[in-house]
DNA sequence: AGAATGTCTGGCGTA
DNA sequence: GTACGCCAGACA
């Protein structure tokens, strides 16, 4: 196949063009590729059935209810998936399903997925487990609270337990008896025991201390979160989130409802075991007495003891909360603590179930996935309302959010999301915790050079425009731009091409860079606009934007887990993942020191260095999705590509191939446009969607309309291609991460996850020994976890390491010159 | 009436 | 080719 052929189809309508004989093949394949998701993934190549396209579509689209016809395709793969009618007792304990999955890869490496802990009830639990269960929490209350308002509502609990099945009529009528015997006993009795709604634990003597800790570690569950200085708290949407966490509300589970009964819809708040509600206050005072010190070493202690406990912990936004404990706890490698910390985010989990879904409040989750029954609780203005009837209002929301995680948990193991949640997701939350509250140490006087630099420039170019031009306008303004190019220089007629692209619901002339570059050779007025809007963008988003970003001398992004449909992280404030990585080139402005025609070299990265006695080490997934489409489409020659020239760049050996070249003599720009032609071959291409079970809701197309069909198909491919990208990368960083946790030597810290590239911190002392374990448990991968998820190809891995992340030298070199 | 604010869009950086 | 975030201008 020769180059050519593709040349011309760079910058028109690819769909038109006959497509390379590769290109072919990878349509070919996808078309005919079945479903690809967890299930059979690893199978796809062996045996690819024929498959219309249609159905693929129908299976594709087919959400709640239907999802039977899904299951019903792979009924043998739903380990740790049980179906929701199944009643059948199960003689197993409740995390059987999950961890009998893992046990090969654990027993195979020391790196401990945090699922092995994963302990969420079960479907299948068993009769005689709920009694002995029932059991526990009576001997538990009778023994921790000696209260006989207790025992008899846990009598009236249980009577309505048994009786609910049959009488289902009773669940409103129990909710509201509940509710008032509750609030009845909570209130009466004195602050300093368990008896209110919520319980300040900087009140209570050393008994309840004692107690609490007990309750602690004997919780099946504990549901926590954040609530700030205004009184509100992470489960209702308040306006900015301008004020700061002041401390965390705790609700204490002894019982864990069973899923079961969950799923009949028949569970109500008042038949749950309500549990304990506790205050933990974290905000540090700057006075210092040696109370508050006390007060400060128990916090401390309940909050590792939560974040240590075998149960799952549950938090609407599990990130922050992980976060706030690990500053509160002070930044001294205490992080290593959470590497296994299991939280249950509805968020997330609801994310899963549709990624589509930007970033739903609490309240909006509640009302899309529990009954009417329960609504949030929000509380009027602060001054309004009692703190009693806020902190019922908490309590009642700890218990809502308690039930609609429980929710979204059975349904996450409908949809086939299990495994993705707990080995992948939930794993993931302590490393973005961790992330966001490291610092990135910034050069902040280069970059305020930088800025005023720039600014200069920009003024330079902006008199130019406006001497071009003929008159003042506002540089930056599309309208005043297109008025003065093509209104009065007229320049669209003198264009060679017959049409310019238009753009907006008025159809006007688009002044894009690719239009502006097509007329740059008739005026000189487009020249100095792409200059100028080029120059202002990197001033504007890397250097200002980033300077706004800044504290204290250094950035920490925010990363956000459920903000793409594929499954890719992002990153905001700054949005560290789209910082310029190409340096800009521009001529010294007239009033600057220095020679007439200097020219400055300007890269955002530069400005962002490592801190002292650390190196920036980056390890990159080589063209992780190319091999990943390889893989998945089972195409021989991709194969071949990826097996025989594994110590060569796969680009440049394409562009060897196609241009019938040496390799030697293969430019960065021939090796730039090959890529360019292989990724639109790639997302231009077939079909298909998900690959480790992550899945994408994918509207109803006719099947006569082409091209939405076709845009729906890149999309698909795009998803399926990305999607298993994110996998990859988000596992590599759970690995390296436990690994790092667990080591007693290595210190080294993940700074930023650039899709397929990780970004850490280390040692200069640690870096071949970390390096070695990176690159190791990277190109391991290829294996995920059973033999059934084996990559068709090698994974490779190029590490460069530098003391600021725009000089990044490889690996080698780096340890030489050091 | 003019100022301030929120939402949308075009354009462009990253992968 | 898609999918992100951010900026500035336009407009309600």
């Amino acid at each position: 196949m020769k180059m050519e052929n593709c040349e011309t189809c760079v910058g028109f309508d690819l769909s038109k063009i006959p497509l390379s004989s590769i290109a072919q093949k990878i349509m070919c394949a996808l078309h005919s590729g079945d479903l690809v998701d967890s299930k059979n993934w690893g199978e796809s190549t062996k045996i690819v059935k024929p498959i219309s396209t249609s159905s693929v579509k129908d299976s594709v689209i087919l959400k709640d209810g239907k999802n039977q016809s899904l299951e019903k395709k792979n009924p043998k793969s739903l380990t740790g998936q049980t179906s929701r009618g199944s009643t059948k007792p199960s003689p197993h304990s409740s995390s059987t399903g999950l961890t009998g999955q893992l046990s090969a890869d654990q027993k195979q490496k020391n790196i401990s997925l945090a699922s092995s802990r994963c302990s969420v009830p079960h479907c299948d639990q068993e009769a005689s487990d709920l009694q002995k269960m029932e059991h526990k929490k009576k001997h538990f209350l009778n023994e921790n609270i000696n209260n006989e308002n207790k025992e008899s509502m846990n009598l009236k609990r249980k009577h309505i337990m048994y009786s609910n099945s049959s009488e289902k009529t009773n669940k409103y009528l129990a909710l509201e008896e509940n509710a008032g015997e509750v609030k009845a006993q909570l209130n009466s009795g004195d602050s300093r025991t368990f008896k209110k709604y919520l319980c300040d634990i900087r009140y209570l003597d050393d008994q309840s201390k004692n107690q609490l800790m007990e309750m602690l570690k004997q919780a099946a569950a504990l549901v926590v979160t954040l609530m700030y200085k205004d009184g509100s708290t992470q489960l209702i949407a308040n306006q900015a989130q301008t004020s700061s966490v002041k401390g965390i509300v705790m609700l204490l589970k002894s019982q864990v409802d069973n899923l079961e009964t969950l799923a009949c819809g028949a569970l109500e708040v008042g038949f749950m075991s309500q549990g304990q509600c506790v205050y933990i206050h974290i905000e540090l005072s700057s006075l210092w007495s040696q109370e508050q010190e006390a007060y400060h070493l128990f916090a401390r202690n309940v909050l590792f003891q939560t974040l240590k406990c075998k149960c799952p912990v549950i938090c609407f936004n599990a990130k922050d909360f992980v976060r706030i404990v690990l500053q509160f706890f002070g930044d001294d490698g205490s992080w290593k603590h959470v590497a296994d910390f299991v939280g249950l985010d509805p968020r997330i989990a609801a994310w899963l179930i549709d990624p589509s879904d930007g970033t739903p409040s609490f309240e909006d989750l509640v009302a899309k996935h529990l009954e009417k029954s329960f609504s949030v609780k929000v509380s009027s203005t602060c001054g309004n309302s009692s703190s009693n009837i806020k902190n019922k209002n908490i309590y009642m929301n700890l218990n809502t959010l308690y039930r609609l995680t429980m929710d979204l948990c059975s349904k996450l193991k409908v949809h086939g999301l299990w495994q993705l949640f707990c080995t992948l997701e939930i794993p993931l939350i302590p490393i973005l915790a961790v992330m966001e509250n490291h610092k990135i140490q910034v050069n902040k006087e280069e970059m305020e050079r930088t800025s005023t630099l720039l600014g200069a420039r920009l003024k330079e170019l902006e008199q130019q425009a406006h001497f071009i031009a003929g008159e003042r306008f506002l540089i930056m303004s599309n309208n005043q731009l297109r008025e003065i190019l093509f209104g009065k220089l007229k320049l669209h007629l003198l264009s060679p091409r017959k049409s310019l692209p238009k753009t907006g619901p008025q159809q006007h002339l688009s002044t894009s860079e690719a239009v502006l570059s097509s007329l740059q050779d008739l005026h000189p007025l487009p020249k100095t606009i792409l200059e100028y809007r080029h120059i202002h963008k990197i001033k504007s988003t890397f250097i200002d934007g980033l300077l706004a970003c800044m504290k204290k001398g250094s950035i920490s992004s925010k990363w956000n887990q459920t903000g793409t449909v594929t499954g890719r992280l992002s990153a905001t404030h700054p949005n560290i993942q789209g910082i310029s990585k190409h340096s800009i080139q521009i001529a010294k402005p007239l009033n600057f020191k220095g020679k007439e025609d200097e020219t400055f070299t300007i890269s955002p990265r530069t400005l962002l260095v490592s801190s002292r006695g650390h190196i920036f080490l980056a390890a990159d997934f080589s063209q992780i999705e190319l091999r990943i489409l390889a893989h998945l489409s089972g195409d021989p020659e991709l194969l071949k590509l990826f097996q025989e020239s594994e110590r060569d760049d796969v680009f440049s050996t394409l562009a060897s191939q196609w241009k019938d070249i040496p390799m030697e003599h293969v430019t960065y720009a021939d090796r730039e446009q090959t890529k360019k032609v292989v990724y639109s071959v790639v997302y231009g291409a077939g079909y298909v969607a998900s690959i480790m079970g992550r899945r994408r809701p994918l509207p109803r197309i006719h099947a006569r309309d082409q091209q939405l069909r076709a845009q729906a198909e890149r999309q698909a491919v795009n998803f399926m291609v990305q999607g298993s990208a994110a996998d990859l990368c988000k596992m590599a960083m759970i690995r390296i991460f436990s690994a790092v946790a667990t080591s007693p030597t290595l210190t080294a810290r993940l700074v930023a996850q650039i899709h397929d590239e990780l970004l850490f911190e280390v040692e200069d002392t640690q870096v071949p020994e970390f390096a070695a374990l990176v690159r190791g448990t990277m190109e391991s991968l290829q294996r995920i976890q059973d033999p059934e998820l084996q990559l068709q190809v090698p994974l490779k891995v190029s590490l460069s390491a530098g003391r600021s992340w725009g000089h990044l030298v490889p690996l080698q070199e780096a340890l030489g010159s050091a």
